[in-house]
DNA sequence: TATGAATGAGAGTTCATTCAT
DNA sequence: CATGAATGAACTCTCATTCAT
């Protein structure tokens, strides 16, 4: 299995797929950079060929249709970010430290991939229903089951409340992720260009937000 | 002051504007829906004024352009939205019981006027820089700090976690709100016409998370 | 006969008519302006409406559209300049004196009203043809015939060369103002606002100018 | 080299510049004859691309907008206009001499490609601000310049008259030809489709008359 | 593979004109 | 007379997609 990946560590850009051909990546990379910076309707076909300096066409020989290109974007980079889960998932740890690890992992990625993260917090959720129905409707929503299956585990081992069903419990955790994130690529809470401090502390607090909303409610931080 | 809204009740459809011509009113009130159901590049000026039952060209005797139709629509729902969050916070109870009272009236307009929301949830921040960087980004920050000044009140009365910046725990209250709202608009928390039983529910323990992530840890729920 | 005009003096703007609604004035004189400043189809109902301080819809009760409002512009303009020319062919004075007369009328009428002259010199031909076909090509047909009239006495009377038809001759004539007013308007030829200094050496040369077209080749200036 | 002309025959249509695209050329000459028959704002997008038997959107392909579009229709005709003044300036006779070849270089064009005329005589100093701002108005003035030049030297050579400034003496040379060709585009000179005959004789009278402007009052013809 | 010319449906915007008041 | 809301045809420009080379 070679696309499993045992480390949480933030893997950016994408992985090579032996076999490849080099203009392929080229263009899937330009398409996730011109699709942070416009957004989804904002981003022509010819704005990626240019930024991956390569002619108009070749993008239509490569990919079906634009909707197609964007969605592999996505999948790409969800799938990344579901090989993590998966890892901590089948990795050691209580359900709490495994919900801190996936936190702790995506504000990590953020550090190093600010555009890959902007794409797929404001504009997957946020895409023209084609690709939302697609397999990144799919993707996202393994996602969060992902999410609440660790957040079953906890109430079984008696490491988080009850009284939340485990995905209003998922949807809890990532929202808490999202918005802040979202409020850090806007520069809200952040600097738009924070330094390394800044996002150590970013992390901490929202490491401890997250929690607070899945813990007991009497349990100790 | 008629504009002064004591009670937190939902108030869908907006309150109509004395001297404000009725077709500019159906117009605005078209936009919401198709806006809401096709999304902000799916939302041709043509549907809106079909929708209004109006001509053409009275979109833009009203409105200079797509944009300011639409950010007017923003404005208005955010608006009220603002309203709820300042009459509450000018009202009594406790910084905890304030942030409740938020989630339950966010989560009552759900129930009256889904359209309203999904344009405030999904719609706003997929929206062109001209939109986002106008008077709506302004506007949601404003419910941000609102939110936020609640927080620091409640840390200043020890009745929340003081290990959270104000802006990191407002963001988290309104992201726990936001995703499960779009869970719940995606029909993936709920069935996509809920019952008000799951709604109850749901506004349960919404609010259970979001105060979840903001009290002190050790804090009985 | 009150609109005959002896003097050849520059009159504007144009002549009250007795009994003519002081509105309908207003929205004639705007939209000369307006005309002159924008030309044909820079020009819309909106801003000869504004201009004139007036309804929208009160330039509909007064013309039937927008061609009938400009060419009463045309007219009414060119019927100023056609009476002169009657005036001055009906007076005394030799075929050169009276083209001469003509000039310098031409000249002096853009010191006073440039904007007149410049929908009159540039914009009467580049009108659509509802316009150029309708009254105003008469009128404008007219003059030249006029100046015909006048070059053929002057041939009868041996005072202006006869190798040229006498249409040739009136419209080089005319040709030789036109350019010049034109490139006066534009600032080629003098700057944007010349001094009367300058305007009275630009008539003088016009003059000759003109005339050296028509007179006899071993005629003194 | 290939785009020196030392002949002042008529050359149209335009030539042919090699690795232009043909399709290109077919758009170029498109817009010529329609904007000759209609005019700038009564000639569409639409009708220059199916005049040229080509898509619509190729026209955009070419060109960045109808202003950009127009405007290289412009210089291109000016453009073989001002290399024929050229020619003549940089070849051999007096200035009177030279002067009475542009005008029968231009009265030659009409014949052969009266469309071509029609837009430089009638449409460029008519078209809005962004085309006469533009490089057209820089070419016109270039042209006028020339041929004040030619003036200058008869001056200083004594076969022109002295007290006319260069330009006002161009302009009125200029005016001449103008006005006649306008009347004979307009048929009020000569027939619509006038015969070889109506033609040279226009062509001796139109000459007389430019030169008369400028020679000196006492010269003979 | 790779190129970029060519296509054309679609959407936003303008503005002359009408009409109820 | 006077107003300005209402109408909708017309036109420019964009951009995803195709295709010959």
């Amino acid at each position: 299995m070679a696309r499993q990946r045992k480390s949480t560590e933030a893997q950016h850009p994408a992985p090579p797929v032996e076999g490849e051909p080099e203009k392929r990546r080229a263009i899937l990379h330009a398409a996730l950079k011109v699709f942070a910076e416009r957004g989804y309707h904002g981003c022509r076909i010819a704005d990626v060929a240019g930024e991956a300096g390569v002619a108009y066409g070749l993008v239509y020989h490569y990919f079906r249709n634009k909707d197609e290109l964007l969605e592999s974007v996505f999948d790409e980079q969800w799938r990344i970010f579901l090989g993590a889960i998966r890892s901590i998932a089948d990795g050691p740890g209580s359900a709490p430290e495994q919900i801190a690890s996936v936190i702790r992992f995506a504000m990590d990625v953020f550090r190093t991939a600010p555009a890959a993260v902007r794409v797929l917090i404001l504009e997957v959720p946020r895409s023209p229903d084609v690709v939302r129905a697609g397999s990144t409707r799919q993707t996202f929503e393994t996602a969060m089951r992902l999410i609440a299956e660790m957040v079953q585990r906890g109430q079984r081992e008696g490491d988080l409340r009850t009284d939340l069903e485990p995905l209003v419990a998922a949807a809890s955790v990532l929202g808490v992720l999202d918005m802040n994130l979202a409020g850090m690529l806007t520069g809200l809470l952040t600097s738009p260009q924070p330094t390394e401090e800044d996002l150590e502390k970013m992390k901490r607090q929202v490491v401890a937000a997250a929690l607070g909303a899945v813990l007991p409610p009497g349990s100790p931080s």
